[in-house]
DNA sequence: AGCACGCCGACT
DNA sequence: GTCGGCGTGCTC
């Protein structure tokens, strides 16, 4: 009987003793018991870690029949954790995905509707009971768990629905295989000369060992088409592939995209896949029957047995950082990944960020440039509303936030026939409701935030927490009947004055509250591209990769939103954002045109963009991130202190703080209350670490955290390179 | 993380 | 008297 230390997927740092007969390997994947409950976890080493009763050490249950984590893979979920300050343990709960199907289950029970969705006439509903209709229509099925967190419903409505009939469940065996996938190679792009030439020099890259190259392409120039052809290359070796892109661009239209190049849907893996389904990607991708994954940033953990190469579609964008759980940046873990597996990755973006152009400056990174819009299309050209000037007016439903120039460009485009996109990043109807009577503003018990109102709910909602109420009639404060008054607009309320302006229009709104799946969001970006929609009002979610042929005009209502935000990404953030949605504009053979709303008509940021002028913004951003030793040109890290008793919080971050590092090399911050001192219950305090670039910022957390012992009611979450501050 | 154990306040 | 709040400690 010889002891293995073993790896659990809990948050635990150091492998857990277990006893097995016999011989096992490194990489293995076992079956154990813990505590009370059974667990998958990986053979880490050989021989005993912890210095504890023999009597203590159970034995392995059993060996799972799946294949092995590879040397790199395990070596990827050590570097991973030390970069991240996070335990071994959750990043391998990562890789192992979903508890269901880390263990063999034999079979799982799906549900489905028995009745039609149109058929519920006559039927009292609750708000729990329709989502659950919403989401199981059209003849989806799904497994109980999943349902429960795609509605929010909880288990009791779902048993009562099936109890009375209008759900049925059906048993599926849980081990089927997925079939290997069939890439059709003969297809061919057409392709111009500028894109040929970035292809050929990605294609060169495939197979020969550990690059990392930035597809640096002006947005609508084809960079998807350009990387496909390395992604060609590399199936053609007989490579897997891996294409992660942001969570919510991948939609139908970049699948159909895929599909037209390949003749194959991708496997898909993102927080939407049913864990039925998930089980069966993992198991296809171990087994290399997988040789094309498109995900979310979780992608990146998946156990490939034989990648040939990493994509990092629109690799600028924000949601490749993870900011739970383990806190990490996907795109880096990528690079990382790739480092690892001796594979090339590709960051494809228009909107480089200045880490990833610092690391092409030093020349980590090459880079392969595309300048010219695909056939047709040239840039749009952009103009700024001074909203100073050029005043909205008040027409006959109340408020407008449409500058007078605006509303004609849009009557204008609507009579040529034409389709327009308003951008406002800010969902709901407004931001705030405030009383005109006694100056309350109504805000989240749980956060240091306002309540949004949204209208189409009837509620208000804290986009923090996700607390919610339905929107009072009477102040709560004084009691006025009439004396809440929103304050400020949302994409609903654009949508709104919209709607009054252009009766005649046919108008959509895009945001994630009220799209709230692939499929709804899919559908809009399908029926905007089938010209069935005129203005279509959005969020965030509009800047992202779209591709809209007739789009030609672009109004972006407030453009100065995060140009003064405190973050220190925040201007590169909205220089991204603006250049991103104005990218949305003249895709197709007609121009098109982009409006800016600001106050601040001057702002170096907004000048950059009118003037298409990258480096000009570049310059000035790499200059103040220099003066202030900022990333690229510093680390930094930030530790969030956190705990539901503020008293505790606010002791062990200035305890924090006393013990702080402070030398030529490195510099510390804080504590001081975290932008958002309160968030879901807890208190919250910050301290950032700031080191030179040739200092270990992880080596130096860990002394430091070393020599502060922390209560237990206390939590301090490190975040390497922090995007936001809250 | 998840779970049990245990010690104090509030309520049928 | 008991129910249940969460602070503490443990899991090989």
């Amino acid at each position: 009987m010889a002891v293995y230390g073993i790896l659990l997927p809990l948050p635990f740092d150091d492998v857990f003793d277990y006893a097995a007969d016999e011989d096992l390997t490194p990489g293995q994947l076992v079956e154990v018991s813990f505590g009370r409950e059974d667990l998958a976890g990986v053979v880490w080493k050989k021989g005993k870690s912890a210095d504890l009763d023999p009597k203590k050490i159970k034995p392995v249950k059993q060996v799972l029949h799946l294949p092995p984590l590879q040397p790199a893979m395990m070596d990827f979920i050590c570097k991973t954790a030390a970069y991240n300050m996070a335990p071994r343990g959750l990043v391998l709960k990562m890789v192992l995905g979903h508890k269901s199907n880390q263990l063999p289950k034999q079979k799982v029970t799906l549900y489905g509707l028995k009745i039609k969705n149109e058929n519920l006439e006559g039927i009292r509903i609750s708000e729990a009971r329709k989502a659950v209709f919403d989401f199981l229509g059209g003849g989806f099925e799904a497994e109980k768990d999943d349902i429960i967190t795609a509605t929010g419903a909880s288990s009791q409505v779902i048993n009562a629905m099936i109890k009375s009939g209008f759900l049925y469940k059906r048993d599926v065996l849980v081990n089927e295989e997925a079939e290997e996938q069939k890439i059709n190679l003969s297809r061919t792009a057409m392709l111009t000369d500028e894109q040929q030439k970035a292809a050929e020099i990605l294609v060169r890259k495939v197979g020969s060992g550990f690059s990392a190259t930035l597809l640096d392409g002006v947005t609508g120039s084809g960079k998807t088409e350009v990387y496909f052809e390395a992604v060609a290359e590399a199936l053609a070796q007989n490579k897997q592939v891996l294409v992660l892109v942001p969570e919510i661009s991948l939609t139908s239209q970049w699948l159909q995209r895929f599909e037209r190049r390949f003749g194959v849907t991708p496997f898909i893996w993102h927080s939407e896949v049913g864990v039925r389904e998930k089980a069966k990607t993992w198991k296809a991708v171990s087994l290399n029957k997988a040789k094309v994954v498109v995900g979310a940033r979780s992608a990146l953990f998946l156990p490939f047995a034989d990648l040939g190469i990493i994509v990092t579609d629109e690799s600028h964008d924000h949601s490749f950082k993870q900011e739970s759980l383990v806190t990490y940046q996907g795109r880096d873990m990528a690079v990382l990944r790739a480092h690892l597996e001796k594979i090339p990755i590709i960051l494809s973006t228009a909107t480089p960020d200045l880490e990833t152009i610092a690391n092409v400056e030093e020349g980590k990174y090459d880079c392969v440039k595309l300048t010219r819009r695909f056939a047709k299309a040239v840039l749009p050209e952009i103009k700024i509303l001074d909203l100073k000037k050029d005043k909205p007016q008040k027409g006959p439903w109340g408020v407008s936030f449409l500058a007078p120039t605006l509303v004609s460009e849009l009557d204008a485009n609507l009579k040529r026939g034409e389709q327009s996109m308003l951008f406002l990043n800010r969902r709901g109807y407004a931001p705030l409701l405030i009383c005109r009577d006694c100056g309350y503003r109504i805000q989240c018990p749980h956060c240091t935030a306002w309540l949004a109102e949204h209208r189409l709910t009837g509620e208000l909602i804290c986009h923090h927490c996700g607390f919610k109420m339905y929107t009072p009639k009477r102040c709560p404060e004084c009691g006025s009947e009439d004396g809440l008054t929103a304050c400020g607009p949302g994409v609903e309320r654009i949508a709104e004055e919209v709607r009054n302006r252009f009766p005649q229009a046919r108008t959509a709104i895009l945001s994630s509250d009220i799209t709230t799946n692939y499929k709804q969001i899919s559908d809009v970006i399908r029926r905007t591209a089938n010209r069935e929609i005129d203005i279509l009002v959005g969020t965030q979610i509009l800047a992202k990769g779209h591709n809209f042929p007739d789009l030609t005009l672009v109004g972006v209502v407030d453009a100065d939103l995060g140009l003064m935000g405190t973050d220190l990404r925040s201007s590169e953030q909205t220089y991204q954002l603006l250049e991103q949605v104005s990218g949305r504009a003249g895709r197709g053979d007609k121009k098109g045109v982009v409006y800016l709303q600001t106050l601040y008509p001057d702002h170096p940021v907004l000048q950059a963009v009118i003037e298409h002028n990258r480096e000009k913004f570049l310059e000035t951003e790499k200059e103040s991130r220099r003066l202030l030793k900022m990333p690229p040109y510093g680390k930094l890290a930030a530790l969030i202190v956190s705990s539901a008793n503020q008293d505790a919080a606010e002791a062990a971050a200035y305890y924090l703080g006393k013990c702080a590092p402070h030398t030529e090399l490195i510099d510390t911050l804080g504590p001081a209350p975290a932008p958002m001192s309160l968030l879901r219950g807890r208190y919250r305090y910050r301290l950032l670490l700031k080191t030179a670039r040739n200092v270990s910022i992880q080596e130096v957390l860990k002394k430091w955290l070393s020599m502060v012992k922390i209560k237990s009611n206390v939590r301090v979450d490190v975040d390497i390179n922090p995007y936001s501050f809250m």
